[in-house]
RNA sequence: GGUUGCGUGGCCGAGUGGCUAGGCACAGGUCUGCAAAACCUGCUACGGCGGUUCGAUUCCGUCCGCAACCUCCA
């Protein structure tokens, strides 16, 4: 059996991936803020550590999957006046910032439930962790790369850097971050502008705010996710992800924030990042406006689409691309992706009536294998894709030419698709069968009815009115399939 | 401007120093009263120019184009 390879942005390479303490495995994502709804953008990184879990699950670990809930202390820019997203918001709407909050997260979970991704072990909230975090910038404070300012508390990027290295995880050296930070009006509580927040003085109209040794104020957003992993996963972790945009400055300040406070300066194992979508070529952005929701796609409501495209196509487009490469949304890709989807569902449902016998015309280990080392090679998902139309390939013809398969390999052939298909990339290929009401009932036994009238209409060669019948059905949406056993009709 | 990454056939997208994924679309075929669907077969590409090499799409250099980050974003 191959190993499990994932590439460390740390590192810039594929490493070994090797647990701190096996069985168990820590992964930190982070999570969204809650100040809108969330796009199709965001739940592609849901989806893509959603598979790196049902992987990791899939290979034994014991994992625990923590993912935050960003619901303060996120601002709209760096400069001190810079405003808490969820409270420009709350203030915007003229509602609780809580119930800004609480309506976000509703709506995201919602949509990461579509996508069929799997609950975290812990979702921990910012606001629910404002002792943790007080107490972090003291230890901060403490171990002298912090200090106040005028109420606020700034992480001292240049006193770290004299010890440790500030730029690892995005890659920057400091002189060049240095040469080019931008003049932003309002920096004149920091010594270096490189500085960031962790703790933010909040003027008396703001309306999320507590008490802290430096007075009332609420945490820089870069803090929430360095107590929340430590707390939850220790000083020293596996796995931390999220998305390529949130390299510099977050996960570069997550970083110093974990060295300055625990000393510790290899806090986590493994950087993960996930690539962006792209809409045009460009990429999905809240900020600019270039984006769409997932329900405009489910429901096809957004003109970019020709058509509504289900949670499970779009996550199979998803899987598709690996994780960390760009993904660009569109409607070919989407409509490619259906038809795909639809023809791995066919494959599997073809091994039911292959023919029995005692040898078998494919080799299953050999698909086995494919598959696995398709996963262990940083989670390569189009690469796994590929293989499983491979299989379907061999399936359908072995089908067409009546070759036989043995009972053992059918039923682990079966299990394969079940394991890749369903439980890795989570894709389900069998639609839960909700069990239908009356009315559907009624509609079925109908259209039933039109299409044994079809057919003895077809038996007389009255094809006028075969096809009359067709045609009609097809106007409703729903498709005739005439076979040797009899037609078949679906919506 | 700086940093990082990318440029693959009609489209989407893997990957590799020689064996040159996969899906969609397209073409031909099987099936069919005709269709549709399904299935089978076909379709040999890696931005330009140099270099290294027996051999490069893959390594190096350079040029062009694109993107992300450098300010909030998954």
């Amino acid at each position: 059996m191959s190993q499990l390879k994932v590439y460390n942005t740390l590192t810039r390479k594929k490493e070994v991936f090797k647990p701190i303490n096996p069985p168990h495995v820590g992964m930190y994502v982070c999570g969204p803020t809650v100040y809108s709804d969330v796009h199709i953008g965001n739940c592609r990184t849901i989806v893509s550590f959603d598979v790196i879990y049902r992987y990791l699950q899939h290979l034994g670990y014991s994992v625990r999957y923590v993912r935050n809930i960003t619901d303060v202390g996120h601002l709209e820019n760096d400069s001190d006046e810079g405003e808490d997203k969820i409270a420009k918001k709350a203030k915007l709407e003229n509602v609780e910032p809580m119930e800004v909050v609480q309506r976000y997260t509703n709506g995201f979970h919602e949509v990461v439930e579509m996508l069929n991704t799997l609950k975290p072990s812990i979702e921990p909230t910012a606001t629910g962790h404002m002792l943790e975090q007080i107490e972090y910038v003291q230890a901060i404070i403490r171990s002298g790369y912090a200090y106040e300012s005028n109420g606020s508390v700034y992480f001292d990027v240049e006193k770290y850097s004299e010890k440790y290295n500030y730029g690892d995880v995005s890659g920057r050296k400091i002189e060049d971050l240095k040469n080019n930070t931008r003049d932003l009006k309002g920096q004149g509580e920091k010594k270096c502008p490189l500085d960031f927040v962790i703790w933010k003085r909040a003027d008396p109209k703001h309306t999320m705010q507590w008490n802290s040794p430096w007075g009332k104020g609420f945490p820089g957003w870069h803090l929430e996710c360095s107590v929340m992993s430590t707390k939850y996963l220790g000083d020293e972790f596996d796995i931390h992800g999220g998305g390529m945009d949130l390299k510099f400055p977050h996960h570069e300040c997550e970083l110093a924030q974990n060295t300055a406070y625990s000393g510790q300066s290899q806090s986590v194992k493994y950087w993960l990042h996930s690539n962006m979508l792209t809409l045009n070529g460009e990429k999905m952005s809240k900020s600019t406006g270039q984006f769409f929701l997932p329900k405009q796609i489910f429901e096809g409501t957004t003109e970019l689409l020709e058509k509504a495209y289900s949670p499970m196509v779009v996550r199979f487009a998803m899987m598709q691309c690996h994780y960390r490469s760009t993904m660009d949304l569109s409607n070919d890709a989407l409509f490619a992706a259906e038809k795909g989807l639809a023809r791995l569902k066919k494959g599997l449902e073809s091994i039911d009536i292959l023919k029995d016998g005692d040898q078998s015309f494919l080799d299953v280990n050999l698909i086995e294998a494919s598959l696995e080392s398709a996963m262990n090679d940083d989670f390569n998902t189009p690469v796994l894709v590929a293989n499983l139309f491979d299989a379907v390939k061999q399936i359908n013809s072995s089908v067409q030419n009546e070759k036989p398969i043995t009972q053992e390999d059918r039923q682990k052939l079966k299990g394969l698709f079940d394991v890749y298909v369903t439980q890795i990339m989570g894709i389900q290929l069998i639609e839960s069968s909700k069990s239908s009401d009356d009315s559907k009932t009624i509609e079925n036994d109908l259209i039933q009815l039109a299409v044994d009238l079809r057919n003895q209409a077809k038996k007389g060669k009255d094809w006028e009115t075969s096809d009359l019948i067709r045609n009609e059905l097809t106007k409703l949406g729903i498709q005739l399939k005439d076979s040797k056993d009899g037609t078949k009709w679906s919506k």
